[in-house]
DNA sequence: TTGTACGCGTTATCAT
DNA sequence: ATGATAACGCGTACAA
């Protein structure tokens, strides 16, 4: 059978409450008896029941997290960065791919409210307004709430510096990592003699361009589909998944964090 | 304050025990009394609490999933997978990177496992002995447990008839989808005039290869990376993630799963 | 500083 | 077919 709390405290020759108290740090408790708690519970192996401790103090240690399509090419990046931090933090999440169905979206979200989850990162729009937790939005700013999001305009003026006095084409993919960043080059894609222009597409095969122009790629770090000799503009998803989760947590515990925009910086690299 | 079993009960003017058997399904319930409480459900908008039911009935409808990188370029589709069949399911799924840290690795199955997860999957090598639960390898045959994985004597065998006649190369990625083809390719990867070489590594630029060679690059589904022209030999990512799921499921429910490795088929598909 | 006792929301085991 | 009640394992207000 499993080892309880009522295990450890006849082990332990005090009480149950005694017990809980120990684990969870509670300072008013004398050396003594928390190093004869600590002794049982390491003879007897004890682990502490998490779904217990969520029903008696109604949360889990859980947030989900919503995504339109768990398989678009950066969700691994993003989720990688999540679990680093949530894990440290020692909470867990629950994904749920929503497919941009409106119905499929709630569905999911009140399955986890029925798990007690403390918070949630929307990655496929606008948080739902009736969540009554946490939430932070990804990938879009949102007024009146958090968000973390690219910073489309540092990506257009790093491009624009680098166009001083020449020509360079920037590539993207089929569904942009820098959506309307069109509007955000200044002079009309134009400025210092240099001009910039940008294809939401794939990567045509490389004709013969002069030596003075300059491709670059948008990309994120583990997508192996920049062609050598590119720059490479990246789409800082996984420092993006760090920062939802620190965002997240602190909005959970309560830290002040005022509702705002948080974006984080793309990295442009040159092909050297 | 929230809506329990007991708010319902009063409501339907019923038992709290009766409102349980309703919501389950139990079939020696009298319409008039189902009705009722059905109606006394809507009435309040009750949502059954899963951290009670686990509390309750020892399981979560949760099963732990272990990865070695979640960034790495096929976990985002096989997540995909797994979560398509999972959720259709009503079970969900928490994710843990375990960086190939073995000490790591126990703590968050320790962890998971005070959770009451139901089951786990091992993506990034052997299951831990003493789980507990069930469990499925996935990536590697196993003896003596349920384990899926990609058919790699497929791929050979399917790249030994492409070659018939012609000169091909196959292009892995850095860590190869396909460890170890080489060796299952028959007569010293030459037969029928035909050849086929293997590089793991990245593709090359494409130097002036005769039109009769042939080139394959293996990919997933969702990876960009494939220039045009060649072959794709796709490691089915997604198609491993619902099976394992499946495989999983019938595992916990007890559904007579044999021990043993099953397999799905990689997919060479032309580039016209 | 520590013990008592109740609550958390369900499921399951008795009765009836 | 349904009601009453005891678990499930832990947190915590209150008492001591």
């Amino acid at each position: 059978m499993r080892v309880t709390m009522s295990d450890v405290a006849r082990a332990a020759q005090v009480n149950k409450a005694t017990v809980s108290r120990v684990l969870r740090g509670d300072p008013r408790i004398s050396p003594a008896t928390s190093e004869k708690v600590w002794a049982a519970v390491k003879e007897l192996g004890y682990r502490p029941d998490a779904i217990a401790r969520g029903l008696s103090s109604s949360s889990s240690d859980t947030v989900g997290v919503f995504l339109r399509d768990i398989s678009s090419p950066w969700a691994g990046e993003y989720l990688a960065g999540l679990e680093r931090v949530l894990s440290r933090h020692g909470i867990e999440f629950i994904l749920r791919a929503t497919g941009g169905d409106p119905q499929q979206r709630r569905n999911a979200m009140f399955r986890l409210l029925s798990r007690r989850v403390d918070g949630f990162v929307w990655l496929d729009g606008e948080p739902e307004p009736d969540a009554g937790i946490p939430s932070i939005a990804v990938g879009r700013t949102r007024a009146g709430g958090v968000s973390v999001s690219v910073d489309i305009g540092s990506a257009a003026s790093q491009l624009t510096r680098l166009a001083e006095g020449r020509k360079i084409e920037v590539f993207q993919g089929e569904n942009p990592f820098f959506p309307g960043i069109q509007a955000l080059l200044p002079g009309d894609t134009k400025r210092g003699g240099g001009s910039v222009s940008i294809f939401d597409g794939l990567l045509p095969p490389r004709n013969g361009s002069s030596p003075e122009d300059i491709t670059v790629v948008c990309a994120t770090r583990r997508c192996p589909a920049v062609p050598s000799g590119a720059w490479k503009l990246y789409w800082p998803a996984f420092e993006l998944g760090t920062l939802s989760a620190r965002l997240l947590l602190n909005t959970i515990q309560g830290k002040g964090v005022r509702p705002g925009a948080v974006t984080v910086l793309p990295v442009l690299s040159s092909p050297f």
